[in-house]
RNA sequence: GGCUAGUUGGCAGAGUGGUUAUGCAGCGGCCUGCAAAGCCGUGUACGCCGGUUCGACUCCGGCACUAGCCUCCA
């Protein structure tokens, strides 16, 4: 199976060749816990489970590193703002994170390194960049020196010259180029630090991803993912800093981007305040829907979220659940070659989808003796995208936390209730019947009566 | 000003130098006490203007529009 990726460094749609046929390393920034994550957050956590499982399947080692940033000014202005022990704060949040992505279906990466455990080699590495001539300090502060790595710029494909500096920031004054960036910033009094040579102070952003990449994966690593925002500054910043600490070694082999989520055609962040946060979402919708609503688009695409995309993907979901109830366990089966050649062609989930649609469809329509093989491989195809992993009549009989009020009926009333319009049924007393089933149609509760008798779910 | 991505049917969304994407919604039928689900059938599309070609939604050029980046961001 040979893998295609879209990489940002280059432009084109490229064969992924591991660097070592054996070991395929891949990095992703991970969330900054400062707050809770939204959706758009969320995407990049999908997107990249997906690419990590395509790759176990293709290869026999895959080393996965995803960080968690645990320094950074907004952590600290946060932390401030809500009187609270940073320790404290990006402790709740990074559990929060957990809770939140818990219902997603991802796989745990191989590594989660935080930031702060990483500051000894961060200042090794900010020492050679002083040290090869690619650093500099000035008021406390140590930064990149930009003009002295000739490649800047070219993942972002900018140049120098074509920047506008101070388009949106002001510029210090103490850098010798506008586009100079903080390795190093001096801690005020009473503020987050660690001892260094060059006085109590923290980090820049770029420097932990750089130094965790490295210490983890080694100098060049196959795959660093992440959102389409963070191509300029961040990962221009990262390869400057890896590449000159590490004598002119490439940082990273294939950069591999996702699209962001926008609301109402919108981008959607935290500083426009339009977000979406994902543990809000999960209050009404099985985090499988979210799921599959992000893998609905392709993932370098904008996805413009709404009730819309969520509802569309629960029907899917609830379709080939419908499917699987009939699914008799223990017949293994191999992904459809189509799904995983889809998959292989840049991820491209709408297509799988699309595929996993016609393989439902054929066990719909084929006779009863065939179903199951059919069904066996709807299960093994989903699974390559991480789909269709739950217990069916319990997935169809879920309801959210949030709907658990005194409208909602419990699985006891339920059956009760459908045994009384059975017997009506039974007594031909259909006005009766119809009755009840429109009283659980209004608490959501779906009834088919089929041949082995009356089944329902919740919609 | 520079750079990036995009524009496909009512909606979502792939792909392709000539032949059904797929799903949802719609319409007709089968099935059903009523329904639901499912099945069968069915309509609708490639932003605009040029060019290349036997043939362009697809390739090339230009234009328009949308979103984003140019040191907070997934």
């Amino acid at each position: 199976m040979k893998i295609r990726l879209s990489n940002t460094l280059g432009g084109g749609k490229d064969e992924f060749v591991p660097l070592r046929e054996d070991r395929v390393t891949m990095y992703v920034c991970g969330p900054t816990v400062y707050n809770y994550i939204h959706i758009g957050n969320a995407r990049p956590i999908v997107v990249f489970d997906l690419l990590y499982r395509l790759l176990k399947r293709c290869y026999r080692m895959v080393v996965y590193v995803r960080n968690i940033t645990d320094v950074d000014d907004k952590i600290i202005a946060a932390a401030a703002a809500e009187q609270v022990a940073i320790g404290e704060l990006t402790r709740r949040y990074t559990a929060a994170f957990y809770d939140d992505i818990a219902p997603l279906g991802v796989l745990a990466p191989d590594i989660e390194p935080r930031a702060t455990g990483y500051i000894r080699p961060m200042i090794k590495m900010i020492q050679r960049l002083l040290g090869g001539g690619h650093a500099y300090q000035a008021e406390g502060h140590v930064l990149f020196d930009v003009p002295s790595m000739p490649d800047y710029g070219q993942l972002s494909r900018r140049d120098l010259a074509g920047l506008q500096p101070g388009a949106r920031v002001e510029v210090e004054a103490y850098k010798r180029h506008p586009s100079d960036f903080v390795l190093w910033k001096p801690a005020a009094a009473g503020e987050t630090g660690w001892e260094s040579p060059w006085g109590r102070g923290r980090p820049g952003w770029h420097l932990e991803c750089s130094v965790m990449a490295g210490v983890h994966l080694g100098e060049t690593i196959d795959i660093h993912g992440g959102g389409r925002d963070l191509v300029f500054p961040h990962h221009e910043n990262e390869i400057a800093q890896s590449t000159c600490a590490h004598g002119g070694r490439p940082f990273a082999r294939y950069w591999v981007h996702n699209g962001y989520i926008t609301v109402d055609g919108e981008k959607m962040s935290k500083s426009l305040g339009n977000f979406r946060m994902l543990r809000d979402v999960l209050k009404k919708h099985h985090g499988e829907c979210v799921r599959l609503a992000l893998l609905g688009v392709h993932y370098k695409k904008p996805l413009d979220w709404s009730d819309g995309v969520l509802e569309q993907a629960r029907r899917a979901l609830e379709k080939w659940y419908r499917l699987l109830l009939d699914a008799r366990p223990g017949v293994a089966a191999d992904a459809d070659p189509q799904v995983t050649e889809a998959l292989c062609d840049d991820l491209n989930t709408p297509q799988a989808i699309a595929r996993l649609h016609e393989i439902a469809h054929a066990a719909s329509a084929a006779p009863a003796a065939d179903r199951a093989r059919h069904l066996a491989l709807l299960r093994a195809s989903a699974a390559a995208l991480g789909l269709l992993g739950h217990e069916p009549q319990a997935w169809l009989r879920w309801r959210p936390a949030a709907a658990a009020d005194d409208a909602a009926l419990g699985d006891d009333e339920i059956e009760a209730l459908i045994a009384e319009r059975n017997r009506a049924r039974d007594g031909r007393d259909y006005p009766a019947a119809d009755r009840i089933r429109r009283r659980l149609a209004q608490a959501g509760v779906v009834l088919e009566d089929g041949a082995e008798g009356t089944r329902w779910l919740r919609q």
